[in-house]
DNA sequence: TTAGCATGCTTGATATAGTTAGCAAGGATG
DNA sequence: CATCCTTGCTAACTATATCAAGCATGCTAA
């Protein structure tokens, strides 16, 4: 329980703001940002959620979920946003273009390790 | 502007429910609904939209936009189907493999329409 | 030591989401 | 007519998200 707290303290650090940078940064009070880590407030609102996801470079997806709203289905929220982006630059593919690129992926990767 | 208010009118109206009926499928309470419909309630939670939303069969992605919120970014209908899968299938990737993804799809398709 | 400043946190106030109880208008039915 | 029920709506209240101000600790410098 409390994920929420515990996901947005550990941002937090791990990016190495402190709680006024993130007030002068989003606009979202330093008091209160405080609140979200200690686990004093259950459910900020969308928009709060967006402004630090934005600014640590986290999922806002992540957040919502966390915070126990209803995320809208089609994307599972664990998968990383880099496959996300990548999707998206890819556009529509056949299910055998799909298998070729897996393959081409694995292929990769046993490549370069190794290499190393 | 209050454009929220008018969709969520006009869809429980065109599905024929009333508003004790909304209640009663959703918890969510008659005058809360009354009050979202004519826009005294500006920002209701994702969670009272996503009830609201089932119940009509309408887009909960929809209804948070027009409240105002941000809208998730995985929830992008352009986005195709097979590309999300992919994306799902692939995981997470870095940079420079995103990269190699997407020219090797660019070479399957070009090799693929000249061997036509 | 003392002064100063940055850090995280608490307190008190305010705005507003959401509920429960109830009102006014309308339609049926006796 | 009167009675009952349903409809949408409002009023009053509670809960809580959010902010502004300030407190306590710790660190650095003079």
């Amino acid at each position: 329980m409390r994920d929420l707290a515990v996901a947005l303290g550990t941002d937090r650090k791990s990016r190495g703001y402190t709680l006024r940078q993130v007030e002068s940064a989003t606009g979202v009070s330093n008091a209160y940002v405080s609140q979200l880590e200690t686990g004093k407030i259950k459910t900020p609102s969308p928009s709060t959620l967006h402004k630090l996801a934005v600014l640590y470079e986290a999922s806002y997806e992540r957040y919502m979920g966390l915070a126990g709203y209803p995320v809208p289905k089609g994307t599972d929220p664990e998968l990383p946003q880099a496959a996300s982006q990548l999707a998206s630059r890819i556009g529509d593919v056949s299910p055998s273009e799909a298998d070729a690129l897996v393959d081409y992926l694995k292929f990769l990767r046993q490549r370069s390790a190794e290499g190393s």
